[in-house]
DNA sequence: AGAAGACTAAAATGGTATTACGGTCAATTT
DNA sequence: AAATTGACCGTAATACCATTTTAGTCTTCT
């Protein structure tokens, strides 16, 4: 295996357990075998280091997100099945979560940034999901952008902020039945 | 004016100017002309002291929503107006502004808190008027409290949450027409 | 009896000595 | 010659401790 995957593998090992600030570049020359300057040679700097993983990280995403859509369903089922992939992602996928812990209690002004850059892609994803439905004549004609917004932010209130002030999190079907009656129902042509 | 009165306006002026954390027990006992013995006659502690004080800013936004909303107006007409008005105390009220910066910055504990239980107060309010909506058969049947926490965390995210990583906030029309044309057009009757 | 402020134990703060870290580069290996 | 390495450097984080500050109490005073 060349340098830079062997570099990438064992940075992402090292952001997974220690997070960013606590993985040292030291640390990840040792467990990729290598010496700390031959990183220096694939990589200008950590935070560049920490980007091309987590860049990575969100096109495993959106890969995981479109295989959650099936060919010949409707495009709420659709919509609702590529988001909740992407939050049971975030919510599995075990660097994601200790960056959103290391954000959470650390606030490492470089995992803030790389969180807030995921965020605007999965909303780059979604609005271009939207764009495209209103495209093919499924949805009507709206503002991509704003409705991906709404639409996402719902989404994360409903599933993840709600859990964390109600003692039992809403059910799958709830969640469904509340977006298709009311911002599914205004979209679809 | 007694002493509890005076203690509670010197307590919110410390409050206000300096944060929960910054301000001493000392310090109001001064500002109200008071030995601090005394304010732990009214108070058990610096805490309840607080709770107090935010109680009331709590008592103050319901009262200035209310009066957001005019008689003859639609419910979703009055509705806006009253989120929009919660939105807007949260952003011009001194006290507000102060505790949401310290809630960023110092991470108080205590303050934490006290905003999560702002939010909840919030969210029952709006709640109770989806439920009297209802009953008075203006709106469909629904559950008021997941409606009220969907339609609050939209606003929020909208008139709040979009601008920070958007050049222009969006105008309160385009506010309005979204969520019209969705969750306000699932819920009237 | 009610208010006041000196008092106390615990926590925060500030200053400093020490360590750890990201990044470089001359030496070494291939 | 090109690639790799790890000792090395300046800076930033950390650990440590002395000092101060603070919430809350309790005796004293009015």
């Amino acid at each position: 295996m060349d340098r830079r995957e062997e570099i990438m593998l064992a940075a992402e090992k090292s952001f997974t357990m220690f997070g960013y600030k606590a993985t040292t570049m030291d640390q990840v020359a040792k467990i990729a075998n290598v010496g700390k300057g031959t990183i220096y040679t694939f990589f200008a700097n950590k935070e560049e280091l920490f980007h091309s993983i987590v860049w990575n990280m969100i096109s495993e995403m959106k890969e995981v997100s479109n295989q959650a859509a099936t060919e010949g369903a409707s495009f709420q089922e659709n919509a609702h099945a590529r988001i909740m992939q992407l939050l049971k992602f975030r919510e599995t996928h075990q660097l994601f979560i200790k960056l959103i812990e290391e954000e959470k209690e650390l606030r490492t002004p470089a995992v803030g940034d790389v969180l807030t850059s995921i965020e605007k892609e999965i909303l780059k994803f979604i609005a271009e999901k939207i764009g495209r439905g209103v495209a093919k004549g499924e949805l009507k004609p709206c503002d991509s952008e704003v409705i991906a917004y709404l639409l996402f932010k719902s989404y994360l209130a409903l599933v993840v902020d709600w859990s964390k002030t109600h003692d039992e999190q809403l059910t799958e079907e709830q969640i469904t039945n509340v977006l298709n009656d009311t911002i599914f129902s205004s979209l679809l042509v």
